[in-house]
DNA sequence: CTATCTGCAAACCGTTTGCAGCGTT
DNA sequence: AACGCTGCAAACGGTTTGCAGATAG
């Protein structure tokens, strides 16, 4: 899918759900569909801002907390504890994130279904999520 | 090894370090050595303050500071992003964690330095450190 | 026209820092 | 006796909430 056509996507899929199309949106959403690596709420304000100067951090926190109800973003959770959004991809993704500029990989890696049902088995704990995230300095950052 | 044995070589690892032996660090240390969930820095403070009333939420910080550079606590990270501290057990570990009490379970996982590598191969990136963590109910929150 | 959305300000929560006095060594 | 440690209070940064005015549908 084209990014102009993403971006259209997800403010229809806002709009089929009861949200209405805003300027704020609309900057918000151009930022974060297109981003090739996780968001802080503040980066998207600082950089939402250039395009539409008088966005508001807590209109970039409220649809965020949107876009996470309609699947179309996932937060990551680094070591440090930042929140950072990301672009939701199809299915369960493993991430691979610099710990630097938060630039972010996909891979596929092991199926984790059967560990978990290993697991739950073992301890009867009923297994809701998982995360498998590797975390290392990209490329770039590393030059 | 007892309990009573985990808390003193604590105890001595701290001196050892150079670091001061006193009794609010004696209280908070005898309930991270033992637990048996990861404890956030207020439930430590308010069990704290019934051996020790007079325990500041300060100095929980800074003593689980230490102890997390003495590599005896790790930090555990959940969805909900709240920080946890759990008593560090040998080699790396792969937990499952009770998102409603914060209950940990360790469990043998895969091995998960192949795909690791793998997955440098594919990237560049230079991995550093990861996470493969299952969320659940425990049994005994799930009744 | 109405209900939602916005931005401001202020509240809020977990964490960190400055500092004067206390307690270990 | 000296220095690290403590607890209080206050600062801090990120996030959330209350509210009156703006705006999409």
């Amino acid at each position: 899918m084209q990014t102009s056509d993403l971006i259209k996507n997800w403010l229809e899929q806002l709009q089929a759900s009861g949200y209405r199309v805003t300027e704020p949106r609309r900057a918000i959403v151009e930022l974060v569909a297109t981003a090739d690596h996780a968001l802080s709420p503040i980066e998207i304000y600082d950089s939402g801002r250039r395009e539409y100067p008088r966005l508001g951090l807590v209109t970039v926190y409220r649809t965020l907390e949107r876009l996470e109800e309609l699947g179309l973003v996932q937060r990551v959770h680094s070591p440090d504890g930042c929140h950072r959004y990301l672009r939701a991809f199809e299915g369960h993704q493993h991430l691979l994130i610099c710990t630097r500029c938060g630039r972010v990989e996909m891979f596929a890696g092991d199926d984790l279904d059967p560990l978990a049902r290993r697991v739950e088995q073992a301890t009867g704990y009923q297994v809701e999520e998982h995360w498998l995230q590797l975390f290392g300095v990209c490329p770039l950052c590393h030059a």
